[in-house]
DNA sequence: TCAGATTTGTTCGTATGTATT
DNA sequence: CAATACATACGAACAAATCTG
């Protein structure tokens, strides 16, 4: 990600990097550096949505990038939740 | 799958299994049965739509389910094409 | 038990961009 | 250039699971 994501929490709608990624890769940073602690859910579709002022099926395809980055699990009617054991930075 | 899926290829709307995982099952079906041959491409996605009365968009989700299955290879401005060394049925 | 709010799951529609032929 | 096809992204709607009152 850019400094300026890095920076701000912002996206770049121009970037080359897919927003998804982009929101993934955020969301990654803030796991790793604990901002959101194992076991406590992430903000929802709808509030990560609201907060980087991207569509709910972007979110959604950031929260589908960090399960398959085995970062969070989801459970539907709850939420998704930072895994215990992440895998070491890619 | 359920027998009419079998029997006839068409989905199922009122099933609880999902549209796109209904039409990956039907689809890997027939690469299994070999109506699909290996490094032959797929209908795409608007054919698929178009045959199975489906949203493009469940096309590529059940496209997408079929590369997680190992089952397509799908290229960009090309189409999707039957895997060579598909695993063994799940 | 029930109603409502919240959250994720699925589906459709549409638009734009990019790559290949 | 045009046609075809995949990638990304927006909006909208409803269903299903969960939780709370």
């Amino acid at each position: 990600m850019s400094e300026a994501e890095k920076a701000s929490g912002q996206l770049d709608p121009h970037s080359a990097t897919p927003l998804y990624i982009q929101l993934a890769n955020v969301i990654e940073a803030a796991i790793r550096a604990g901002s959101l602690a194992p076991d406590r859910p992430i903000p929802s579709e709808h509030a990560l949505a609201d907060e980087y002022g991207v569509a709910r099926l972007t979110a959604r395809r950031a929260a589908q990038e960090l399960r398959e980055r085995q970062l969070i699990v989801t459970v539907r009617g709850k939420g998704s939740f930072v895994a215990k054991n992440p895998p070491a930075q890619a």
